[in-house]
DNA sequence: CGTGTTTCATTAACATGTTAAGCTTAATTT
DNA sequence: AAATTAAGCTTAACATGTTAATGAAACACG
């Protein structure tokens, strides 16, 4: 065994080497690198993933937003609210299947993310330099496993 | 080039596949097995790395604990003022430095990690049977790697 | 010694996460 | 067709995430 497995008295992992832990680190690492932007541009990350997935879909019911947001329902009937006050999407009533709410970007939404996109691109690639593109990849693959190896 | 990188016209690449989404959605994964175990034993994940945490470390300040459990002051505010109610952890001011405030477990508290520790850790074990143990190692290293590139 | 600055923690305000309950519309059953 | 069940979304209630402002204690230093 190249690496003791490090461990307390009684079954559990140090915290500090947990998957849900360096996720979670992982994960806030990333986002510190965008926070500027997106406050600079007065949107919350979730709303952003939000418009993101509207621009690359058209039009979707809000049940196939949440999952591709990662957003849960709730938390999306509050974040639409928002987003639709402010005029970047809108939400219309499916006339085939009356429970469900079809959403889309409107024109000035559209303009919103191109404005940033840029920004946003720029960004990922210099997180692309400094982590290896390859590095990258790798981790994705990864990730992908993993979920596939849980859900599955 | 072995993979073509998924992007739409205007430089973000496909939501689907970035770091922001696969950490959010591996760490959601990975704690869906978890949450059955906290919400039987009704405590939050947040409170459970607070205690584990305190169980690693003895007695510590309230910044190095938000430090080591991932937790933003404000939210830790919050989270003692419970768990203090609950009776598992007993917060003292620092006879040396007034500002601080030190965090230790009870007896109590000291049981209801050791009463729960048995499950979370064979949770954590069937998880690491289904994705692979060495796999998980070197996802760890990567997500250390990681935070190393993007912080250091 | 006193003033200005920094640090630690809390409070405030708003957004989201999370589970459970409720409401409306579709689909199913009989 | 009426009754039942399921699906889609919203509300409610509470916990946490997030940033800014506040208060108190320690520090720096002229």
């Amino acid at each position: 065994m190249t690496r003791p497995k490090a461990q307390d008295g009684f079954g559990l992992a140090q915290t500090r080497r947990t998957l849900p832990i360096l996720l979670l680190r992982a994960r806030e690492a990333v986002m510190e690198n965008f926070r500027p932007l997106l406050a600079a541009h007065d949107i919350t990350e979730q709303q952003w993933r939000v418009i993101r997935v509207l621009e690359e879909v058209d039009q979707v019911d809000a049940s196939y937003l949440a999952e591709q947001a990662s957003i849960l329902a709730p938390s999306l009937t509050r974040i639409m609210r928002t987003l639709e006050k402010r005029g970047f999407i809108q939400g219309v009533r499916d006339e085939k299947d009356g429970r469900r709410t079809l959403v889309h970007l409107t024109d000035e939404g559209r303009a919103f993310i191109h404005k940033i996109a840029p920004e946003s691109a720029q960004i990922y690639a210099d997180i692309e330099a400094k982590i290896g593109v390859d590095n990258i990849e790798a981790l994705l693959d990864q990730l992908e496993a993993l979920l596939v190896a849980l859900d599955g």
